[in-house]
DNA sequence: CTGCGGCTATAACCTGACGGCATGGATGTC
DNA sequence: GACATCCATGCCGTCAGGTTATAGCCGCAG
């Protein structure tokens, strides 16, 4: 009996909330096309999953049997997926790099240069990461290794060495009246409006909304994004202001957007990073040392 | 990234032949459906899987990653496909009975009146496997119990109780020279063409073609079928002649088929089976004490 | 060196499945 | 009795999977 993993996705998250509706949002699709996937999946079983009422759908036995066990079967065949890409990039003698934003800023293509010249033969290929993938793809496995910044959600699950730190400013839009202060105290910024990064990055939008440097003062969010490009878009259209590493002054500058210096308000650090199952592993670690000799001196690991 | 659990199983041909062609004879499918398939698992996963060659196809790194741990993820969901269809019976009171061609003859339906009084509620649902499926279920848990036939391939990884013996004659075409004659010995049928299980069913289809109780003589196949209907239409239109259990003579009485007692060949048993985790299943056990008080005096299992 | 036989890849076409929108039907709620 | 909230149904556009026919590549035999 074949089946999509797509429908099993489809149905664990019927099973999960209990609502055709719901679940229906959750996963991007319309109520019926839902209603029509589960029925197709319960012929093609043969097997009723659910027991339909006004009140949602609740599992059958059957059902409750399957979601037991789909969950793992999905997170067994993204596992598989992820060795088989790991597998590719080392046949082909590739070294995958994710970064957010600017990454380590100046010294990125100095590392890259550096990394050539020990690896001959092996390319680093740069993958830019959206907010909502703080750890540029080290959590699920897409890169090998990362520059990133600190702190972010799953932080504990890697090694990392600190490469540099520099002071967060802010970026407004030129209209702003704060826009023509040479430098602005943190405090001067609580009550306005911030552009922020997905929900889902919990921690991570926490801190470049600087939560917990506000004295309890509550977060107003005037926009939501998920790239440097709506980002900068949401600034300069007055959405909001934004707290953003100095660097990005340089990279990212663009007409309507002003960088300013803030103070009171802690500075971003970044990281180079690697899932500890590479400790041992020769490319990973030449890339890291790359990173430390064009950049950082520290050499713990946490 | 989501998957059809078909496309794996493409694949997995692919990976175990080197042969896109030769692949697509095994799935039933046309080669260039099958090179689809494979280009679109390919971009799909962003990963190259094959190199091709006029010799084949074969595995690259990541490829041979997937194709390590594939066969087993699709094992982990058909096990988990049918402890839900098992959980559904169970949930509804119903017991599933495999059964091959006449099960326990005149017997079987006093087995299941005596179920339905031993076990009020529940339900006894008959199930005819064909011919290529000789422990009709068991093996792949399609079945809680069966009425099968002895011996047939993988029955030592269950347990069962024999219920009766009986003869094995032969069915023949009413045309043929030896169907007026009333016993006839096996000697003679050495050299006739034989209508045969499916080649894949191993032992089962020698068994029923007395492979080994013919002192060496090689056996003559004048056609396979898979089912009872296909059987009769073969011996009636003279294709081959076939062993059969005396029983099929009242079963599987037909114009134009002739069933005559044989000498010199093993009878055939038949016995209730069941998988070895349903030792405990009190239902399980009831309808083979339903099978044994019905027929059988014997008290083993093996 | 030409034609044949093994591969895999491509082209053109057909069907059916999936998704979307609009709507229906059942059932509590105010 | 009108409404809100579920899930189910009907209709339609799009695209993916299948088919057959054919092309391209290469090694081998005559």
């Amino acid at each position: 009996m074949d089946v999509d993993t797509r429908l099993l996705r489809y149905f664990v998250a019927v099973a999960e909330d209990g609502s055709l509706t719901h679940a229906a949002q959750r996963l991007f699709v319309s109520q019926p096309a839902l209603t029509k996937q589960i029925k197709q999946l319960e012929t093609q079983l043969g097997v009723l999953l659910f027991t339909r009422s006004r009140t949602g759908m609740a599992l059958t036995a059957a059902g409750r049997a399957l979601a037991e066990r789909v969950p793992a079967l999905l997170a067994d065949w993204e596992r598989t997926l992820r060795e088989a890409k790991a597998a590719a990039s080392r046949a082909q003698r590739v070294l995958r790099v994710g970064f957010v934003a600017s990454g380590a800023n100046e010294a990125t293509p100095r590392i890259v240069a550096d990394f050539a010249r020990r690896r001959p033969g092996w390319r680093a290929e740069m993958r830019q990461a959206a907010w909502s993938n703080p750890s540029a793809g080290l959590a699920d496995a897409e890169v090998d290794v990362a520059l990133v910044r600190l702190p972010f959600p799953g932080q504990d699950a890697v090694h990392l060495v600190p490469l540099l730190t520099e002071p967060r400013w802010v970026a407004l839009a030129d209209a702003h009246p704060l826009a023509s202060r040479e430098v602005i105290p943190f405090r001067e910024l609580w009550d306005e409006p911030f552009v922020a990064a997905p929900a889902e990055t919990g921690d991570w939008r926490n801190h470049w909304l600087a939560a917990d440097e506000r004295e309890g003062r509550p977060v107003r969010v005037g926009a939501v994004t998920d790239q440097p490009d709506d980002w900068l878009s949401a600034i300069a259209n007055g959405y909001g202001i934004a707290l953003a590493p100095e660097s990005a002054s340089r990279f990212y500058a663009r007409p309507g957007v002003t960088y300013r210096p803030v103070t009171g308000v802690s500075p971003s650090r970044v990281a180079v990073a690697w899932a500890p199952a590479d400790d041992t592993n020769a490319v990973v670690q030449d890339f890291v040392r790359c990173c430390r000799d064009s950049l950082g001196q520290a050499r713990g690991t946490a």
